[in-house]
DNA sequence: CCTCACAAGTGGTCAGACTACTTTCGAGTA
DNA sequence: TACTCGAAAGTAGTCTGACCACTTGTGAGG
């Protein structure tokens, strides 16, 4: 910050850096609109183009919210805004740095899964009880449903913990297309009914308010889906 | 992906989900070039300015990188390219979402610390003595150095997991201007002391090659700097 | 063979017009 | 009076075409 003037900066940039700036001192705040496109152009000085760049820019980043025809908006701020785009990563990824990313979950959701245990409340057992039903209900048939259920059943647990930024961090490392290629690796395998009694001693542990079964009981499922994908990959058609 | 055309998506979004789908078939790789912005536009048959707005929404992912006069690039697509927009979180980030960060910061931490006791080559230790050096040389003053050293100190141990996404995720979750919090804030209470004490611990962990020494010193530096963190908190003037 | 200036090509910025959507407010109605 | 609904004003979304700033390749000149 503050970059005295030594090289030229692009006039898209110093938007960003200027609505930054109104944001970080207060100017506005978190929920309220700002001034509108034309108006914040001619308070900069720059084109109606420029500004809008800048505004694309800070709306990718979750920091702000464009609506059509009603103005631009700072978003609530909270970690699930700004933390949005951190889902490109589990998007994009592929071979090592995929593996990379589930070696990073095996760190966090043990310690969230333990976290949860302690402290989530009968609200949420129920919901996470429910979407494990969900999951197992569905036959041998891989529906959306049940890569939908086991998506959700992670979240709530995280959710649990009470930690929106966790929660925000671990929903990034979690990818729909991701998941659905384990259900259909574990399927192809005929291993469908271990990933479902992972989930269920998982719920357990946390019926039981007990951390550590929770804790050893995250770390299994995720050092299998791990296995899989290690053994996956070496395989060579490793898909795209 | 595949939204039938239920609603109408914005032309952008279009121009956006059209680059995203040529990078995932491999019609672009990573590194490679894309089509001039004016010949994109064609393609897709929307104009340059909305191109552009895509063009600068994947640029500020991290998916994309234009240079002036010379065309518009693929990045490498690592992992630290895609999670450079994550620093926002820390940078925002104030009050109740600062704690969530170190606490998620004391799940990660320890773990990869443990990880680099058992990772970490001569060289990779090196380095991180060397930093450690640069902390404890700086005098009572607190100079941006000793903040500086102490950033790359935690930033030298995740990397040297050989986990770039661990890495580039941990990176995310620490600022800069929160670290000079910390060393301001243990100054007045005349505790720089202890934070350097931490540190050797944790050095001294990595060159014996003792992961679960090395877990230990690390927990207790996050918890060091989460307990005055709340403290902090506690006493009203937080600053902003 | 090397150097350097020029030219072509590219992204960056600007201006202004029009479209699509939302919100508001007032006229008309029950 | 209270409610409904439609028109109007205001907003973001898109398009066009022009010009500026920078990079790169190339060809003339040394």
């Amino acid at each position: 910050m503050s970059d005295p003037d030594g090289e030229r900066t692009p006039v898209t940039q110093r938007a960003v850096d200027r609505i930054k700036a109104m944001i970080a001192t207060g100017e506005v705040g978190p929920g309220e609109r700002l001034p509108t496109e034309r108006d914040l152009s001619a308070q900069l000085g720059v084109s109606r183009s420029s500004m809008r760049e800048a505004i694309r820019s800070l709306t990718t980043l979750g920091v702000l919210e464009s609506r059509h025809g009603a103005g631009v908006y700072v978003t609530a701020l909270r970690p699930a805004d700004l933390l949005e785009t951190f889902s490109v990563l589990a998007e994009v990824s592929q071979g090592r740095t995929l593996l990379e990313v589930l070696q990073v979950r095996r760190m966090l959701e043990p310690a969230a899964t333990a976290l949860a245990a302690a402290r989530a409340d009968a609200e949420d057992l129920d919901r996470i009880g429910a979407l494990l039903d969900r999951m197992e209900d569905g036959p041998d048939v891989l529906c959306a449903d049940t890569v939908t259920a086991d998506l959700g059943f992670h979240q709530a647990i995280v959710a649990s913990t009470g930690n929106a930024t966790l929660a925000a961090i671990n929903d990034g490392l979690s990818s729909r297309t991701f998941n659905a290629r384990v259900w259909a690796g574990h399927r192809e395998a005929g291993l469908t009914a271990k990933l479902r009694e992972d989930h269920r001693r998982i719920h357990e542990a946390l019926v039981a308010r007990d951390p550590e079964a929770a804790r050893a009981a995250a770390t299994m499922h995720v050092l299998r889906v791990e296995r899989w994908l290690s053994a996956d990959l070496a395989d060579g058609t490793t898909g795209d």
